[in-house]
DNA sequence: AAGTCGGGGTC
DNA sequence: GACCCAGACTT
């Protein structure tokens, strides 16, 4: 443990983490506002997510929901819309309800206390500490990945970062090292993190605080952070039907439990009835992080008008065409049968 | 305390 | 193919 450490002994690697900051900060869109709900609206956006692959998303999502009432009153169906293709999704789903709370329990004025901010669908200690930091001048450390490498490497520090214990135990490691400045503090960890102290290969030789990185003196950066608990991804097979006659074709929406929360997607199932208009079948494989994803999809052109509105009448799947299509949400896989339909034959 | 949830980049 | 990313929620 690191009760044998004093926060005078350390803190100027955050102070040298402030000053490089200053001159080093990346150019980003929410770097240059205090608002709260860009804060928050970019901490969601950017959970488990890359900057380059969500930045598109985050100024399209801000574009049309500009405000917390804004978002509020706009249907899910179209929240999700925004989270096309960004995945966990969620995050979209308590985007959502968070904007409704923040309209029936403050007021429509973002709270800005961290206990507050915490009650918040989707908002946990790390984006809690984050906002509150950035834009109420909180105290809170934004513990996340990079925290646990960045201090995991400073210290040679062997706690386990899939422990459970992980956030409490480098939040009091943080401690150490934590300027006044939270805001900016907590931003420099993520950006040294992103940009310097990265996984692999770190650009050590750049780093302003390498002077105080045990694991860079003992030449043992590889070693941190240690990370025991391995994820195995799970086998998934699934069955879709693209159902089409005249341009136009059938889709359901999933539940919230289990993957693909609420997005749209085509029947997983089709009477026998249909069997005769079976075209062809392709199966697609996708790897997720999660899973092992095996899709056999069918292509069932309807040329029957009885069948196809028995069919219809039989359940309760939407109609669409590829115009009405591009305002739903599909998962990523599904997404060239309906960009494509036109060329369907081809994927076929 | 352990599982689950996407998609994409990197090595 | 394994690992990681501005984590949170459910069980």
């Amino acid at each position: 443990m690191e009760k044998n450490k004093r926060n005078s002994d350390f803190l100027h690697i955050g102070n040298k983490l402030l000053k490089w900051y200053d001159k080093n900060a990346r150019d980003l869109p929410f770097r240059k506002t205090k608002d709260p709900y860009k804060i928050w609206i970019c901490e969601i956006v950017f959970q488990q997510t890359r900057i380059a692959q969500g930045l598109n998303h985050y100024n399209n999502f801000i574009e049309r929901f500009p405000d917390v009432k804004t978002l509020a009153e706009s249907p899910e169906d179209e929240v999700l819309l925004y989270w096309k293709g960004l995945g966990y999704y969620s995050r979209a789903i308590n985007i959502h309800k968070a904007s409704q709370q923040i309209i029936n329990d403050y007021n429509g004025i973002f709270p800005s206390d961290y206990e507050d901010i915490l009650k918040l669908k989707g908002i946990g200690k790390y984006t809690a500490a984050a906002v509150s930091s950035i834009c109420f001048d909180g105290k809170m450390p934004a513990v996340d990945g990079n925290f646990y490498r960045v201090l995991s490497r400073i210290f040679a520090d062997n706690f386990d970062i899939s422990n459970s214990r992980a956030f409490n135990y480098f939040s009091e490691l943080s401690a150490l090292i934590m300027p006044e400045n939270v805001g900016d503090f907590n931003q420099a960890m993520m950006d040294l993190g992103s940009e310097i102290c990265k996984p692999k290969n770190p650009l050590c030789g750049e780093c302003p605080v390498n002077d105080d990185c045990l694991a860079f003196s003992l030449n043992k950066i590889s070693e941190f952070p240690v990370k025991t608990k391995k994820v195995k991804a799970q086998d998934l097979d699934l069955k879709y039907y693209f159902v089409h006659r005249n341009g136009q074709f059938l889709i359901q929406q999933r539940k919230d439990d289990f993957i693909w929360k609420k997005l749209f997607e085509f029947p997983p199932m089709i009477s026998d009835d249909l069997n005769p208009f079976i075209k062809s079948v392709k199966t697609v494989n996708h790897k997720l992080t999660h899973k092992n994803l095996s899709i056999e999809i069918f292509n069932v052109e309807v040329d029957s008008e009885s069948a196809w509105e028995d069919f219809i009448a039989q359940n309760n799947y939407m109609i669409t065409d590829v115009e009405g299509s591009h305002e739903r949400s599909f998962p990523k896989p599904l997404e060239n049968y309906i960009q494509n339909y036109e060329t369907v034959y081809q994927i076929f």
